[in-house]
DNA sequence: CAGTATCCGTTGCGATACTG
DNA sequence: CAGTATCGCAACGGATACTG
């Protein structure tokens, strides 16, 4: 029993959250470059796929169809499709969704708030 | 005027939130596989380079140096060096870290809780 | 201890083209 | 519209070696 912790509590390292837990697979996934954006923009409405491209911008069609695939294999997307012609295919958030993205919602406007002061952290760098 | 929104409020396309935005940069910084990890354990306490290596499991010093780096940067890390010898550099979270942080601690925490819940969906998948 | 530098395989990701 | 397939480069990132 050190005063100092050198062995954290058991979240990052030989615990829940080493190398090797599903855990840090999803949150690889959550946090990657588009899927953050992807969702968020879903969690304020369902969304087509091409109004999806449009409102990411920058992403690929590669791109999006990859990651809209790994967060529907997550289950935090859900994919209807309409039997019209010709198909019309929505994405949305499942219940799960829902709640890994008020948490990405909550950073992303933190940052969106303190832009100010990290570009005053940069220019001092 | 659609009903149907075609074009979002505009955080993320034509506005704040475009590929352009210094916001993207900030938020792929801190998203990254493994800032997010190392901001978690910094929120718990200060760390030198060594300990934090440890900690993250599966860090290399080239990603760890690089992220520190990136994170002192953006000015969500702040670096001590103390004069002893051999010399002892300790990392901790600045003010601005700490609100990123806690947003980071928050989703970490709820994907561990649901992580059962992800790993079913993953089944069906 | 606290890094930096170099090498180099792996992956990310955009561009382009094609399908139902 | 809603994707999939293939190509190819550039960045990511690990291993190893070297420095103060």
């Amino acid at each position: 029993m050190s005063t100092q912790v050198e062995r954290p509590t058991g979240l990052f390292s030989g615990d829940a959250f080493d190398s090797s837990c599903p855990s840090r697979s999803v949150l690889d996934h959550v946090t990657s470059k588009w899927a953050v954006l992807v969702l968020v923009v879903l969690s304020r409405e369902d969304h087509r796929f091409s109004a999806l491209r449009r409102a990411v911008d920058g992403i690929s069609e590669k791109m999006l169809a990859q990651t809209l695939r790994t967060l529907e294999g997550d289950g935090f997307v859900h994919r209807e499709v309409a039997a019209t012609t010709p198909p019309q295919v929505s994405y949305g958030l499942t219940e799960l969704g829902r709640g890994v993205t008020g948490h990405l919602a909550g950073l992303v406007g933190w940052i969106e708030d303190r832009i100010p002061e990290v570009l005053a952290a940069r220019e001092r760098a």
